[in-house]
DNA sequence: ATGAAAGCGCTAACAA
DNA sequence: TTGTTAGCGCTTTCAT
């Protein structure tokens, strides 16, 4: 009977009489398999995890939304289920309940995205859960990743706005506490100089973390700064949230008096104007994950995982926050 | 052993010696318990599963966000887990698969945001599983229900507007597709009627649906019907996004000449200006659910729910997108 | 081609 | 107080 409802492949071992038989029964009886005693049989739960990024990022939610979506389909299409498990709920309780939960085979591999606690993943990986992470690696703990190279998208942003005419551009960003900062900095700057723009140490402010709050006081400070930019590149979309509000109050309109291209894309267009953002291929990240995951839990394979570390690139989404600069700035003196 | 590592409450049937040599034990082979051969003995999973609302709904992510983390949170507390299962999912692959993972004892309940789909439902149901639906639930399913009463926090409103000394409110919504949309209308109709403020049919205008092309192309409407509102009432943020896009591309600030008050209260404290909104309670409403699914749950109780409706009210959040009419407005002409 | 049985890891009921 | 055992529903191996 199992054999059959399975739709076992091997050699056909059951006559089409039998296999009509055990099919019309099943259905009359609405017969539908307990997952659970199949995930204890087999040792596969036919599922896997996704714990998105801490909660703590003010209006990180577009980004676990997406993934969250993305993550599902690409499991969706290998047959898999997929279940979101709250970071709220592991950080808040007995973290080792949690962790039990995901760790006991309810959940075949999990997928992290930006996880903050490396305990936690290091436990999974020595139960051989394969485990990948996502945008924002902990590196202490080797594991697989997805990470994104901002340079193509960033360099794309920069010569979008030499092309329009600008040279006086600002950068905002959150100061350096992981590589995933410096890089988009590094890429900015090097754009820069491709281009043979001048980098303008007054128009480039760091601050402490992604909140609109952050985003609002950079672009006082900025504004503060004596000469405006033409376009400031901001280098998160949260951020972006902020300079927007601040702008606004200081009733500077984008794009007529400064550009503005943001970075992430999550809340780009849902914004006014429309932002012209850098992206992040969140369903390339998702499907690279769940790829991942799939050819460790392949049949054979014991589940475990070479730490192949993926990096995709970014691209510049245009919409309508930029345009080219007022024709007086670029009398304006240095 | 079970039932030293359960701390299983009855008469103490073990000596102290022998608990702690299980204990030590269990520690030494850092042993945890299987959790899927626990629920199959058991015949409960101890998780429940939050299934958010379709992603047709554009930009519908904060409310599935913040709905999913305080559904968390409430599952935590109770000592349960939960998990979000992608609607994605569902709907896509064959959904009887999908239900089937539901079904099967591998969530002890279920609590549906919005749903779509009557027949899951209802299958649910007679499966005997505990189901509770929110915010805008299908009647056709008779399962309790959380849902949310718009008329204190919109009257709320528009006293508020009153007292700013508005006279002149317009109405941006969605034609009454679900009792939801009328509820809202309602209380605002009900709200002016009590406040003496005349309802102008030129300044209600109904879309098709929650998008921001919508929102924009509704304020487009209203623009173009002569003299202005001094106050709009969007009743939904995802609409207000539109309106407030419509706005700055008209040149036309909030809340100088026109105050925006929408409903919804999800995106308004990422807007610029931060909006004043009417916020339903989201905490409580994942709060009842979760309770409703935990007394069903109860230790002897068999998961059968009567199904009850618990209706929580809205209060209105203040913020920036409101202010006095400016004071030729009420020197207009009517 | 079909039937029988073992056993996944746990808990609960019962026996000692 | 401790030890033994049946069985949750399934899959898979082995015997017929």
């Amino acid at each position: 009977v199992s054999a059959v409802l399975n739709g076992v492949q091997g050699t056909i071992r059951v006559s089409d009489q039998t296999r009509e038989r055990i099919v019309s029964a099943a259905a009359e009886l609405g017969y539908s398999p307990n997952p659970v005693a199949r995930a204890l049989r087999r040792g596969r739960s036919g599922s896997i995890a996704f714990v998105p990024r801490p909660r703590a990022e003010e209006h990180g939610h577009p980004l676990t939304y997406q993934l969250g979506i993305y993550i599902a389909r690409a499991a969706a299409r290998q047959g898999y289920h997929s279940v979101e498990v709250s970071p709220e709920t592991i950080a808040g309780g007995d973290s080792k309940e949690q962790l039990g939960f995901l760790l006991s085979r309810r959940a075949d591999g999990v997928i992290f995205d930006a996880p903050s606690s490396a305990p936690d993943l290091q436990r999974l990986v020595d139960h051989g859960i394969p485990v990948v992470q996502l945008l924002r690696p902990l590196d202490a703990v080797p594991t697989a990743t997805v990470t994104v190279d901002p340079k193509r998208g960033i360099t794309e942003a920069v010569i979008h706005l030499v092309a329009l005419g600008h040279q006086r551009l600002a950068y905002l960003g959150k100061a350096d506490a992981h590589e995933v900062e410096r890089n988009r900095f590094a890429a900015f700057h090097t754009a820069l100089t491709t281009n043979g723009v001048p980098l303008i140490d007054d128009l480039v402010i760091w601050g402490e973390n992604y909140t609109i709050d952050e985003g609002q006081r950079l672009t006082r400070t900025l504004l503060s700064r004596g000469p405006m930019p033409s376009a400031i590149f901001v280098s998160s979309d949260v951020l972006a949230l902020g300079v927007l509000r601040a702008l606004y109050a200081a009733r500077i309109r984008v794009p007529d008096v400064v550009s503005v291209i943001s970075y992430d894309n999550t809340h780009a267009d849902m914004l006014y104007p429309p932002l012209t953002a850098v992206a992040q291929p969140l369903d390339l990240v998702a499907e690279s994950a769940v790829g991942q995951l799939m050819d460790a839990l392949a049949v054979g394979k014991d589940g475990t995982m070479e730490p192949r570390r993926v990096v995709l690139p970014t691209r510049l989404c245009l919409r309508e926050s930029t345009a080219a600069p007022r024709a007086h700035d670029a009398a304006w003196p240095n």
